[in-house]
DNA sequence: AATTTTCATAATCATCTGGTTATGAATTGG
DNA sequence: CCAATTCATAACCAGATGATTATGAAAATT
């Protein structure tokens, strides 16, 4: 139910994909990811601020929206920012934010 | 508690704009006033497939996160979509997004 | 072989959240 | 003045969600 005929979505997984970043912690394991690069559970839990069991659902989560891939070697799991994944909140911040804001554009400078 | 040190956030209240977009409901209901522009509750509930008072609800959460602005005249209240309201995110994308897929030009492909 | 490390899953729990119906306050209209 | 319209809030409910501790499997180390 709960069926909107108007919704202009991207795809069913665009909603796990905003609710995956809807949580602060998760956010916060996906930037680390992003400016440290592929981490395994050990460095993800010593960083996280929860324990290491939410730290794995959350990477779940994330893998599940397609954020971050999962690659393991041994007893380790290595997790790293998936490039692509933002895919389709761009496209919906693209459709939905530069209609009305156009200062889009991303700047060159990440961290300045 | 949940103290994840190195959380390069923007703001407090962009937590509350994460969780207001990772609702499929509430995200159609903005796309529409970018589409429609300023509505009243009356059109909103005809358009959301839930009650006038979820409805409401749902638009006092967009309203608290920035991303509406809400007038009243007499016994209607006109929403409409809040411009800037979206730049903490445009700002995160732009740090965690541009990082990683080196620019997102929005448009340019819009299948993949 | 025994132990330690790494990770995911299960069992629980409290809280948040989306949904409903009911109600009531204002405002508008007959 | 009474009725209808518009909206927000309250009361309530079921299910999702974030968190914990406990456990167990698999790999590495001793």
């Amino acid at each position: 139910m709960t069926e909107v005929k108007f919704r202009g979505d991207l795809g069913a997984n665009s909603d796990s994909l905003f609710k995956a970043l809807s949580d602060g912690t998760r956010r916060a394991l996906l930037e680390y990811l992003v400016r440290e690069g592929e981490q395994n559970v050990v460095a993800l839990t010593a960083v996280a601020g929860v324990s290491q069991p939410m730290v794995s659902r959350h990477m779940g989560k994330l893998k599940r929206a397609g954020l971050v891939t999962a690659r393991r070697t041994g007893r380790e799991t290595w997790y790293a920012a998936r490039t692509k994944g933002l895919g389709p909140v761009v496209q919906w911040m693209a459709i939905y934010g530069a209609l009305w804001s156009q200062r889009f554009t991303p700047m060159e400078h990440a961290g300045d």
